[in-house]
DNA sequence: GCACTATTTCTGCAAATGCAGAAATTGGGA
DNA sequence: TCCCAATTTCTGCATTTGCAGAAATAGTGC
């Protein structure tokens, strides 16, 4: 997939919800869904311009319609972690680390989460 | 500080330079030290946008303004980090890493940093 | 004091974003 | 068949963002 673009905040959160639930998904079973309650029309304009940029593809189905993600979260996620790392850490992961726990942001689960990870990688020997 | 307005793609650029730069700073150096070339126009907007929304202070002193920036860094950096992996990776910073990982943005190099980095905080006993 | 020039300020505009209401569509039931 | 209600589509609008040009301002050198 080449680049995404970046999604605003309302379409972040619909395609987030949408990746949450089971293929495909349907206006009224969004509406439910949404922690933030929005008007059906609303909803509309959001859907639309992800068609338009390519996040979902639109299909109707009586007088309903599907809509199925054409970009997977991975996808998505890994590319706005790289942004932003690159952006504001220099990419560097343990700068990124560093300012979480200075702002008091990571406790010791966390650690010992993180820690635990990057041994498995080490002994795997794939990295 | 309280929540920190999100700034838009070209204000973070913006304040990203100065915040590179010593204190104060004006148009005309920040004019030459951008990466992405300006007019005098367009940056004094951006610069005005950023003093409404309390990221910067201006003073003007002759006939230039001089700018200091309210928010440190930092500050923004954790916010904007926490929004992220708040919102994408519920908040674990071990389901970050491994995104980055299972994306090929990890290298040998990096994973040892950053479990230096881990290590030292677990012996400092702060976590 | 006056013009020159660098800087700033003002105005304006196109595109993107966040949303709402009215109108059109259509499947389903009376 | 014909109407109803749910769903979608269309239109519109306020705000934000990204930017440019013209006008105003104010040091500086003459």
């Amino acid at each position: 997939m080449a680049q995404l673009p970046h999604l605003p905040e309302s379409e972040l959160d619909l395609m987030l919800t949408i990746w949450s639930m089971e293929e495909p998904v349907t206006a009224p079973a969004l509406l439910e869904k949404l922690k933030k309650p929005l008007t059906a029309s609303a909803l509309h304009s959001y859907l639309k311009r992800l068609e338009e940029k390519g996040y979902l593809r639109c299909e109707k189905v009586g007088k309903v319609n599907q809509y199925r993600p054409l970009v997977d979260q991975a996808s998505y996620q890994r590319q706005e972690s790289q942004s932003i790392l690159g952006k504001l850490y220099q990419g560097s992961l343990r700068r990124f680390t560093a300012a979480l726990y200075d702002g008091g942001n990571l406790d010791r689960r966390e650690v010992e989460e993180l820690r635990a990870y990057l041994e498995e990688l080490e002994e795997r020997g794939e990295v």
